[in-house]
DNA sequence: TTGGGTTACCACGACC
DNA sequence: GGTCGTGGTAACCCAA
């Protein structure tokens, strides 16, 4: 694989061997991102098929979007909370 | 949860029992997907650490992003004409 | 028509004359819009009655659409397998 | 290309011969199509550039597509007014 | 922080 | 009416 080398990492060298070694190692990472990406593709299918359930039970499935995107913001800002929190302790000497 | 209840199911019923019975089955509903969706995330930080691991070998990521790209292309086309192989069987009669 | 003007250009002011000019740039505009939407329309419909002469010779029109789709994927590919080759050029500073 | 032959159609013939015009026809069927589609995906991309303009210029472009949309439908409401005025106008032998 | 690219969802229209 | 494909929108992620 191409790349441009301008940090002077080990994979801009100009011997074969080292090339060599660049291909297993982009091939290695390159299967691991797509097997990754396979898992993804798949939990996407589930959650679709959750979703596909609960409208065949007669639930409105875009206000069941927007209940679980609530919920996800309330978990984000009570985590800021808790962050703040312990900012706070912190700086105040109570780690 | 809202709903239309278009469709005859049973979560329009508008007694106070099949409403507990309905807050439940929706309870468990959202939180399959919010599993589900944490499990997802966390895929998509483990593609992202893998990216930045290649970054770090000295891969350009741009480029790797493109043959991933193209990999998934061609497996779809591959599965496009293997539809289109199963349509001529069909049509052959050989289904 | 409404806009929200965020980015201080010209169609955001309050004074009449401006107003009066963003009319007639916006009539201007949408007029050319609706002209490619309407010559869009009249490829649509050309391209249904191909699909219906067809049809009338015999042909069986899903596994045309199946083959239009494969062959627009593999030119699709071949784009995408060009546009990775300007990255490779690029990396190889032959830019 | 396969095709079932279920109305009797000239493309459904076992003889080689037929099958030889049947190819030539279908290529011709197919490539007249594509070339459609490809001046039909230029207008959309002539469309695309259009609204690209009119936000350079300040413009909301949601908003236009909306108002694009309202007068899309005045415009078909009026056709049918037409046509219905035409209907009666036939009933009543003004025609 | 913004802009570009990608993905997923939704709404609509076409086809059968 | 049911399925399929397409266009638009929003959200997200990365790069500059």
């Amino acid at each position: 694989m191409a790349h441009t080398d301008t940090h002077g990492t080990q994979n801009g060298a100009a011997t074969a061997d080292s090339a060599v070694i660049s291909v297993g190692q982009l091939r290695s990472l390159i299967e691991r991102i797509e097997r990754l990406e396979e898992e993804k593709a798949a939990l996407t299918e589930d959650i679709r098929e959750v979703f596909a359930e609960a409208k065949g039970q007669g639930f409105d499935t875009k206000t069941m979007r927007q209940v679980i995107k609530i919920r996800k913001m309330e978990t984000a800002d009570r985590q800021e909370q808790e962050a703040l929190l312990n900012l706070y302790l912190e700086a105040l000497g109570v780690s």
